[in-house]
DNA sequence: TTGAAAGCGCTAACAG
DNA sequence: CTGTTAGCGCTTTCAA
């Protein structure tokens, strides 16, 4: 078993100093400065040996672990695993690890994994934040830790926040509903205060408002079971004078939705109408196929690394507060549209990222 | 803002040397040999400024990181996060972190992910091999870091292997298929060499072979687009002498099959039945609800944890290389059932697991 | 029962 | 241009 070598070993093996053996590594201003012959030699045994620094080492000396921390949800709901995933690739691609983990959207749990993240000096942070967790953010901001915040975020602190478009998604999607004919439309959401909540319901009453209907509204409790969860909605469209149209505010709620409008034996889109918030890649196979509003995964996750990425290379340059929404996508499909001859799938056009 | 204190610096502040304070906070045969005032006066103080130990420090003085390294196939894919998840849970409970990565079944990426593990000194890892990275797993075992192989393994190496009964599974549900009375019955699957693949294959052939039927087979190519696989199992379907049933070996080609099925206006389960391998949420709201053969995807999590956690804690005790294969489960729902009056959900009973 | 000293492998002043 | 030195914060002989 080959013993693994430290740069003393092989400066002796070479007859030269660690430190410019370091210097050679790093390249930039003092690698420069290395005599071309020297820098050579070192290089070519460095490379015929396959040696590489020891990274824990690099990072007692510097401060820098190249491991950034990534905080989400649920990493077992599509939405986060595909931006994790995405996320994931291109910052290995730049060198740098992920540490992941899921809140459940507990307090407590998040405050927990933050400090772990810290402990073990991640050099970034990506964050779904659950509430509450403002102080802590503030914290990791005030030791000068680029915080990427994504999905929600807090108005009343000033971080770099990537998010959609949650009230225009809302409002596209509940007009698409109007203009098809329903009238007794229900907003299906979590009895949340996070704000990608509040603004997908402000989107709603707003479409609401404009169309002058009555907004009809079922806040679920978080962490309600699929049971559970699927017989409120049954109650809620049975007993609540005949709604005709449901925008479901997570992917979550629109399928057990779907299930609790199954049991009740309705006909989509005939008996009622329904949009999901968040695609997925099975709406299209459900029968009938079920109208979302889609979030760019893509580019939310391109964003996230993106700034992530500038700020780590920037030297201590502090991201700017700003708030980066991107637009959604409404994919129409059959749950949301009366006219039996539906044809063609059609996507509503993109509006273009503002960035 | 509070500088991070040393264990040097506690060591000043109360008059005694580090080396006690390390004794103290290890515990174990020499931190009981620390006197009782001291040891209380100690760990009183460290209670109170909320010291923790750099971990990083610790890493690099003694080899061992506390993260698990895990690479997976890809981490957005639902039955490896989930797996994910609930790894990363349990691990966390006992003071680990992880390191996630995705192969995308690429062997040159899943050297190179491996490689980084190694490099960042994780203690552990938890790998669904690539094909082809044999030595690479057999060079980890020999640097005596305990390694679980998970959802396929390589029977030519002696490696720890948490893995279903693949064959079982893919027998009993090709039975089902038959018991119902499809007759040209096909297996959807990937053009794979690794075992948990063959293995399928193998459980379909037996059950085809037993009935006397005629065995059909369709091999795609990994990482075909969803549109070329829709399209290839299109016409294999109709190509095929009027094929009435289908096992699809993973749940993507099951969904593009759905999607072909879809398209040539085939009725399910009139005309073609259908069952999936491995389950996902969606399947029961599908119209017509699928059949799938489900994996005990909480077992498989526990197992790896378990076998996992006790490798790191018996000091260098190396695991015993052994193939734990876990029961599935045939979830039959409406897909695979001609009879028109299907009522009840029925699952299979379990088998037991053999631990 | 406690402490001094020697590193783990690397980097960064500071000299030369 | 290159090398010496002094740690980063911790653990672990070894000696007292």
């Amino acid at each position: 078993m080959k013993k693994k070598l430290s740069i003393h070993d092989i400066a002796r093996e070479l007859g030269v100093s660690a430190t410019t053996i370091s210097f050679v590594l790093k390249g930039g201003e003092r690698g420069k400065k290395v005599s071309e012959p020297v820098k050579q030699r070192i290089l070519s045994y460095i490379e015929s040996i396959g040696y590489k620094p020891n990274p824990i080492a690099q990072n007692l000396r510097t401060g820098k672990s190249k491991i950034i921390g990534m905080l989400v949800e649920d990493i077992s709901d599509p939405f986060f695993s595909a931006i994790g995933r995405i996320v994931e690739d291109s910052l290995y691609k730049s060198g740098y690890k992920i540490f992941h983990a899921s809140t459940d959207n507990d307090t407590e749990k998040a405050r927990n994994l933050l400090h772990l993240f810290r402990e073990r000096q991640v050099d970034g942070y990506i964050v779904a934040p659950t509430p509450g967790i403002q102080k802590e953010i503030l914290e990791l901001l005030h030791e000068a830790k680029p915080v990427i915040v994504f999905d929600r975020y807090f108005p009343e602190i000033a971080t770099t926040n990537v998010v959609i478009d949650n009230a225009g998604g809302a409002y596209t999607a509940t007009m698409h509903l109007i203009e098809n004919g329903f009238t007794k439309i229900a907003f299906v959401t979590l009895d949340s205060d996070q704000i990608q909540m509040s603004e997908r319901l402000a989107g709603f009453n707003k479409a609401i408002a404009e169309a002058n209907l009555e907004s009809r509204c079922l806040k679920v409790r978080y962490k309600t079971s699929v049971q559970n969860l699927s017989a409120e909605i049954k109650e809620f469209i049975s007993g609540y004078a005949g709604v005709d149209g449901i925008l479901f505010g997570t992917n979550y709620l629109a399928v057990s939705g779907l299930k609790a409008i199954q049991d009740l034996q309705m006909i989509i889109p005939n008996d009622i109408g329904i949009v999901g918030f968040d695609d997925n890649s099975h709406f299209e196979l459900f029968t009938p196929s079920i109208t979302a509003v889609a979030q760019p995964v893509e580019q939310i996750s391109k964003k996230i690394v993106q700034l992530l990425i500038k700020a780590l290379s920037e030297n201590d340059t502090v991201l700017t507060a700003k708030t980066y929404a991107l637009p959604t996508e409404l994919i129409v499909r059959e749950s949301s549209v009366r006219n039996a001859t539906f044809a063609v799938k059609t996507n509503m056009s993109k509006s273009e990222t503002k960035l």
